[in-house]
DNA sequence: TAGTTGACCGGAA
DNA sequence: ATTCCGGCCAACT
């Protein structure tokens, strides 16, 4: 099985944002999944914080929510990742 | 090299 | 259903 990652990340936060990166609009993915799909398994809290260090708009990190089904936090704004998510049908 | 921190997860009370 | 506790992983100082 072949990892859906196209780029050679050096650190595991450069994989979780290009991961991140390439989720559908709509798509909502908790961290643990995120980190599975990386195949790091129950580093979940790896994946929270390399997006804690994300600052980059592209990455759509409001679409990476916890097993509750809420968010951490956002980097650009709590109100706008909950109106995004509802905007794409995610919530 | 070792210690601390953090947008987590799962189980137990 | 909600709150508390310990455990997991990677990055930074």
């Amino acid at each position: 099985m072949k990892k859906l990652i196209l780029k050679n990340p050096k650190t595991f936060t450069e994989a979780v944002h290009d991961f991140v990166r390439g989720i559908s609009a709509g798509k909502t993915m908790t961290y643990g999944e995120v980190a599975k799909a990386l195949g790091k398994p129950g580093a979940a809290r790896a994946v929270g914080t390399a997006l804690s260090k994300n600052w980059d708009p592209q990455v759509p990190c409001h679409r990476v929510i916890r097993s509750d089904g809420g968010m951490g936090g956002y980097n650009r704004g709590m109100s706008n990742k909950i109106k995004i998510l509802k905007k794409e049908g995610a919530l």
